[in-house]
This record gives structure tokens, C-alpha cells and sequence, in this order.
DNA sequence: GTCGTTTTGTGTCGGTCTGTGTCAGAATGA
DNA sequence: TCATTCTGACACAGACCGACACAAAACGAC
């Protein structure tokens, strides 16, 4: 199957690095020379959709998921994980050519419109500033308020999108290291922590604001310094 | 077809809007307010193929194809005219809505449109303001007025599609999230608890007003802010 | 490696929100 | 006027969310 992605997509002109497992997939990421990658969901060492998962993270790259189940379910939990795109064996290589044409045309767009814009560090709400270079929240009168990992990350997610209501899993998939939480829950109470450290009431909340059957969502006018 | 998409859609919480024929396509993009279509290739008046590239041409949004043929070929073609994805009927809802995620979480990371530039959508009624924002409604002298998740959706529903008469099941399509209630009639008490808090007498209303057979209708002069 | 502290997920309880059932009043039409 | 249907009001049950306690895990110091 390698071989013959492989060769297909070499005579359509692309330099194409086949890697037997998932080992090796980051080293060759670090190298920053992959615009997209193909990943087979059956690797001998990994889960196909934790490396998809992992790569997504990571780095600002086209994948897509090359595998033998056809499920509408699989499908589903491909492209949540990240996947641009998801192409069940048996498949034919053009059409494999095709949507590697597709993905990358949007990158290329993408890529024109928004050269590297890194988005500033520093939010400013409701006399809180949220430094995220320096993993720090600090208090009216610039006095830095103690956060733990878990809630800075929680509240990064929620200030950098703001007004956006956020699900529970949107939030534990933007929080959560590697290991997944198995309870949505999980969310509730850093919220309830998160919270409390910024003096809001969850009764009447003024910052972030819970949607009943929907997640949160931060309320307040963000300036980005 | 065009109803159960619409459907699934408004339930995700998407804005959706529904038409039948290419020929009314354009006016609506021209507004500038849509992020992604999904096209039938199967359309009245136009070839599906010629008005997905006539789309990618001038806009800068997602497409995604709905076909009845399955062909590898047909698919091969769809991408590329440009669309970022094709999906064959029949077709899972849960599938439609995991592709449009994908597509939607691409163009957002191309940075095309920044969330924080949604103007804030704030409507003044009769006293009243409605930050649709910030999830909150504001009384006579500026003081916030708790509101459940509930009442405001159903009160959004209401006041941005002001002096037009709302269906229950309109309503219930606007304000429910997945999980639908199985009675028309929750509206109902949903609209009496929310009259009360907008102390509106329910024989003599003068804000949301009861439409026989025919649901709820806003009515007050409605400025947007 | 061990101990102590901090962080964090899970279980449980209680309060709040929300849909459903029921009944009474109001509107509609004959 | 009467019968029928629709809507409003209220009570109640179920679901959801917040708060707290506790255990597991991570981290730091030695």
C-alpha cells in the first residue's frame, strides 16, 4: 500500500517520504519540509488517529486518513480528530490525487493570506490581563494572580475565543495534554476553580458564562496588546 | 433533501440558509455573510459542477458537494472545480456535519476571518437592550436582568427576526440544541416565563404577542446597535 | 527512591432549569 | 349559545450544573 501512494503520487510530481511507522513521523515533521501528510490508521506501533491527533497539534499541515474501514462512525471520529480528509481502501489513486489536490489548494490559499500572523500574547479584559508567553494572569493592580497549568490553558481557550460558546469536548480537546479526561464533568469543576480565582459568580457570572446543554462561553470585550 | 439539511444544520447551531436554485445563490453570497455552502449537484436551473467553480471564483468560502452518484469519477471532477469536499447520498447527517467542521476548522486556521471582528450584535427595544454577545439582557437603567440559557435563545430567536410571525416548530428548530424536545407546547411555557421576566402580561402583551394557529410574533421597533 | 505538597479527575449531593401533564380560560365557528 | 380547539398557568419529574470531598497522579526537594 506504501509503495503504491507512493509511486503514485511521485509520478504526479509531489516528493513524497514514505515512513514504515510512527516513529519516525516526527523526526521527518521537525524537518518543516511536509505540506501534508497521508497517515494509514493501521500502523504496527501507534493508533493512526493519536499520531493524526499528535501531528495536528503540532504543526500546520494537510492530513489525510487513509483506511480500511469504511464506517460512517469511523469517518465521523477521523475528521473530529483533525483529519482534512478521510479516504477508505480500496480507493483509487486518482481520487486519492484529487482530494491531495484539494487540501492543498486551500493551504496554499491560506498560506498567501495569512504569512505566519502569530497572534499577540497578551489579552486585556475587564482590568485582568492574560499574559500567554508567560503562562500568566495578572490582577487590577498588575499583580500576578497564581494559576495552575490546567487553568490557564482552560482560560487561554476561552479568552482567545471569546464570544463563542465552546463545547465540552471543543474545550478538552484545546486543554488536554495527551491523555484525555473520560468525563466531560471533568470541565465543570476547572471551570468552577477558574471561577473563583477571577471573582466571578457563577449564580451571575459577568466572564464566563455557562450554556445550558451547549458548554461555555467568555463574555467580555478582549483586547489583544 | 434541502429540509433534513437545513435541519441537521440549525440543530449543530449553525445559521443556515436554505435555497432552491442556483439562480438565488448569488445575491445571498453577496452579502457577505456565509462561510460555507453545501451544493446538490442536482439543481433546476444550473449544472451543480459550474456553480461550485463560479462560487470558488468569487468567494473565498467552503464547498461542499452533495451528489447522488458515487462514481470515483464524479468525485475526482467535483474536487476539482473546487470543492473542499463531496459526500455521495445517501449520506449520514453526523457524517455531513463532521466534514463541515473539518472544512470550517480549515478556513478558520487560514485566518480569513477573525471571530473577534463579528460586530456586537446588541438590540434596544422598548427600554430593553439585548446583548446577544454577552448573553445578557439589560432593564430600564442599564441593570442586567438574569436570563437562562433557554429564555435567551428563545428571545434571540424572537427579537432578530422581529415582526415576523415564528412557528413552534421554527422556534423549537432555532432555540433547541441536539436534543429535541417532543411537544410543540415547551414553547409555550418558554415564552410564558419569559414574558413574565420581560413583564409582559400575557392577555395584553406588548412585546411578544400570540398568533393563533400560527405561533409568536415580536413586535416593538427594534434598533440594532 | 521517598516523602510531602500541589494539582486534577471522579463521585455525590443539592439547587436550578426545563419539558410534560393537567386543567381552566379564551378564541373560533356553527 | 354551545362545542371544540387552542393557549396560559401551574405542578411535577427528570436532567443538568455547581460545590464539595476525596483519591489518584504529578511535581519538587532531599
Amino acid at each position: 500500500m506504501r509503495a503504491v501512494v507512493q509511486h503514485t503520487l511521485t509520478r504526479a510530481g509531489y516528493r513524497v517520504t514514505a515512513l514504515p511507522s510512527a516513529a519516525k513521523v516526527t523526526a521527518t515533521l521537525a524537518s518543516g519540509q511536509i505540506d501534508l501528510a497521508v497517515v494509514d490508521l493501521n500502523l504496527p506501533d501507534a493508533d493512526g488517529l493519536t499520531l493524526t491527533r499528535q501531528i495536528r497539534e503540532k504543526h500546520k499541515i494537510g492530513v489525510i486518513i487513509l483506511s480500511g474501514r469504511s464506517e460512517t462512525t469511523d469517518r465521523i471520529v477521523g475528521l473530529e480528530v483533525g483529519a482534512d480528509d478521510y479516504l477508505a481502501k480500496p480507493f483509487e489513486p486518482r481520487e486519492l490525487l484529487a482530494r491531495i489536490r484539494s487540501v492543498l489548494r486551500r493551504l496554499e490559499e491560506a498560506g498567501a493570506k495569512a504569512p505566519t500572523e502569530e497572534p499577540r500574547a497578551v489579552f486585556a479584559f475587564e482590568g485582568w490581563k492574560l499574559d500567554c508567553s508567560a503562562l500568566t494572569l495578572f490582577g487590577a493592580d498588575n499583580v500576578a494572580v497564581p494559576l495552575t497549568t490546567g487553568e490557564f490553558k482552560l482560560l487561554e481557550a476561552l479568552v482567545s475565543r471569546a464570544n463563542r460558546v465552546l463545547q465540552r469536548d471543543q474545550l478538552l480537546d484545546l486543554i488536554s495534554t495527551n491523555d484525555a479526561p473520560a468525563f466531560d464533568r471533568s470541565i465543570d469543576v476547572r471551570v468552577g476553580r477558574l471561577r473563583r480565582k477571577l471573582g466571578d459568580d457563577s449564580k451571575n457570572p459577568r466572564l464566563i458564562k455557562t450554556v445550558r446543554n451547549g458548554g461555555y462561553i467568555f463574555v467580555a470585550k478582549v483586547d489583544k496588546l
